[in-house]
DNA sequence: TTATTATGACCGACTGGTCGGTATTAAAGG
DNA sequence: CCTTTAATACCGACCAGTCGGTCATAATAA
């Protein structure tokens, strides 16, 4: 009356570490099954027992990569202090985080290009947008910070959070689009230089 | 001996027009063929007259957007002198164009998402590189006009140009995904801004 | 023995593209 | 003006392949 047992989340996660793999070689769209199974060593009908579906691969495998991301940049960014580091921190660490990660890059833009993609199923466009705006919470953190420090000027927190966000998702898109290579010092030299002199306070 | 006679191109480009609104409805990645037969009020053995394949048709759409884009952008900013005007518009235009034509805008993320997505095949991947450097040249030459007039400080007009499509595109995955309300006056305001505040001479 | 986990052959729905046949047109011929 | 002719344009039933998901069965641990 005792059965075999398996720990269902760390082989869950297991799973969607060989889905990664898979996902960054074939594309979200292109990708089976199969490939999956393969990959993680397991038959197919096993994938059903720790995933319902092909979206919530999908899905289960964007939610790793992005924990991954966001314990990079909390990890760095807590390692110094004051706003303008917080932010150059973030700036560079995030170009780094994919610069060594390229696969990671490709993935998470297929994920906004599904997201995207599949207006009718809000599934992928929620875990796109959530991330979004946890990212924008976390700089507007850094950069209120810096306004009530008068380091900053009064700037809006929230607009100046986009754009920096939009120049880096824009830079990143022409990196994969083959238009720059992936160099993280330069980039984050770039953007860092274009948002902080904006704002900073002389 | 005159058989009956049709004008192939404009058809195709009507077919092309049918096709846009249904890949704006229903995605890249949905649509079936028989959608946009429908749509066009045509017969599915029809389209393959016209196009050799699902894949022609999808290229098709995407030059048909991009012409309309293209020939937008060149009226207005030819109808402006000075750099920092030409600049200017060439922001406002952008915006304002894909205010006007939100299904537009969804659509162009769709193609550049097909171009990431389809790393094995460089169809897609190559049409929307090249209206990316088609762009780029465009703009470097409004930067570079203003560099020789000493309107511009010397900045490297190849980095300036991609921060400001890359800030320009990230901003409108932002809209695409529903986090601003498209204002194309306030946005172009935000990054004209953004930008010739940085690169103006004083 | 038994509850749990694993499996892969199989099913059924779906769809891109084909193909044999029909409709339309306009010139030619009467 | 009407019929013939033939080249073009159009059509949708059909085929062949694909793939997500299921389920009957086997393997395994306790």
């Amino acid at each position: 009356m005792c059965p075999k047992v398996v720990d269902k989340q760390l082989k869950r996660n297991e799973i969607a570490r060989s889905a990664a793999r898979v996902l960054s070689r074939r594309g979200i769209h292109d990708f089976k099954m199969i490939d999956i199974a393969c990959e993680a060593g397991i038959g197919k009908g096993t994938l059903y027992e720790y995933f319902r579906s092909k979206e919530e691969i999908i899905d289960g495998t964007y939610k790793l990569i992005l924990q991954d991301y966001t314990e990079f940049l909390e990890e760095r960014t807590t390692a110094v202090s004051g706003p303008e580091e917080k932010l150059k921190m973030f700036i560079r660490s995030s170009f780094e985080f994919f610069e060594s990660n390229p696969d990671n890059l490709r993935l998470v833009f297929d994920f906004w290009a599904a997201g995207i993609d599949r207006h009718d199923s809000s599934f992928f466009l929620a875990g796109v947008e959530e991330s979004y705006r946890d990212a924008v919470r976390q700089l507007r953190s850094f950069i209120d910070e810096g306004v009530a420090g008068r380091i900053f000027k009064p700037v809006d927190s929230e607009m100046t959070a986009s754009l920096l966000l939009a120049v880096m998702d824009g830079l990143m898109f022409q990196v994969e689009m083959g238009l720059h290579r992936l160099d993280s010092r330069m980039l984050a030299e770039v953007v860092s230089r274009m948002v902080l002199e904006g704002i900073t306070v002389k």
